[in-house]
DNA sequence: TAGATTGTTAATCGATTAACAATC
DNA sequence: TAGATTGTTAATCGATTAACAATC
């Protein structure tokens, strides 16, 4: 009975007083990455983990993990390890997935499609309720089970049903206009795939992709190995 | 011509001895984003620019570009700035963009369509080749003008054109399969869109691409906004 | 209890920023 | 020359690692 209360305590020692504060920006940006190989641990039926074996499978130091994990709260137990299960919950909770929020695609190309069929969305607890584009022959289609509804209508659209999230697959030179238009309408966040930062004021977040840089790094690696090689 | 010799100096200072040991990774890091704006500032027709205008438009401290932009030789000018079109070349050299690799893309659903559609390969110097699927509605017919042939002949492909690159848009369970043949057939580097961390030996190296790790920070930001706002 | 493994402190390392002398 | 702006050093800050006492 003790134990399991201090695998699972109703009240996390750090979040009575200094809250999320407290955890670092580069603890943040590791979160998703644990949440994964978390999630695989858990359907793969494990039931719990040390530091230590989880270092192993993520290359990354045991100290740095019981570190990370630490900063929202001690929830390991000393001589045990890890409940895979409640963890993965709780960095679940602190990243927001499961909040069941809204969103909607906007540019039904390639790109716009690909996020229609794909079962990340559901996975993390957010929702695609329209697609938009500004092509009459899809406009009116269905996608992957979403319908296509014309540009003109977003604003509306996005304001009727409270959308939290709008995606953007729209080519680089709409990106500001759809962006003004889902800000108005009270999205709260955009995900950009256009080939630019959009930079819009505090109401809204973005998070941005840029694959053009991912290639870039990956020719560099690809580049750097090489010199690295012909130096021997 | 003294000036310009400085501007444009045949061998960059460092070069010589330590070469890019010297570049702390963290810079690498952000070299694509420094190339990215650089780059439209040369569109733009900017000649030069200063550390200090670069940081406003960049947000980032003046002081940082300029301890970033000498890792790899000191090629601004005092009283002067950086000249932009020698700056972006460099950056694009150092990054191992232009060298010309050949790709394929395996995998020709909605993502490797989106990808075959995009014109980021070319202005990266990179070359698609073909695509490689296992539909056979898909297999002999052309995507944006690149071929699609069966995934049976990717092996034979890839060693016969000495592809460099594979890019991964297939599912999940058969990702490992493809890598191991892009592997054995000497590609040097893997784009992987499978929702995977790819591990390979030290013979290819990987640059993972990992979605939904994006749509979960997105998220997190909005989450955190709110979590702020109620505070006050 | 004894062994295992965390939580946490202290030491190290690396990255960022500030400041200014060098120099165009 | 004088003004501007870099290159570079030194100071600060934050992140990572190592070590071990606390504790299950």
């Amino acid at each position: 009975m003790e134990s399991i209360d201090k695998i699972n305590p109703v009240f996390d020692r750090r979040s009575q007083d200094n809250k999320e504060s407290s955890v670092p920006s580069a603890v943040i940006k590791r979160l998703p990455r644990y949440h994964r190989y978390l999630n695989d641990l858990l359907d793969s039926g494990r039931l719990r983990i040390s530091s230590a074996e989880l270092s192993k499978i993520m290359n990354v130091t045991a100290s740095q993990i019981r570190q990370d994990l630490n900063c929202f709260g001690g929830f390991g137990q000393q001589g045990y390890g890890y409940n895979i299960k409640y963890l993965t919950a709780k960095i679940s909770e602190l990243l927001g997935v499961s909040e069941g929020y809204d969103a909607v695609i906007v540019g039904a190309g390639n790109l716009g499609r690909a996020l229609a069929s794909t079962r990340m969305f559901g996975r993390r607890g957010v929702n695609r309720l329209a697609l938009f584009d500004i092509d009459e022959k899809v406009v009116g289609t269905e996608i992957y089970g979403i319908k296509v509804y014309h540009t003109d209508e977003l604003f509306e659209f996005c304001q009727r049903h409270k959308i939290a999230i709008g995606v953007l697959t729209v080519p680089k030179e709409a990106a500001y206009t759809v962006a003004k238009t889902l800000q108005d309408a009270g999205v709260r966040g955009i995900w950009n795939f256009a080939n630019m930062e959009l930079k819009m004021d505090d109401s809204v977040v973005v998070e941005n992709i840029h694959l053009g840089d991912s290639l870039m790094t990956l020719c560099y690696k690809i580049k750097e190995k090489n010199d690295l090689s012909e130096e021997e």
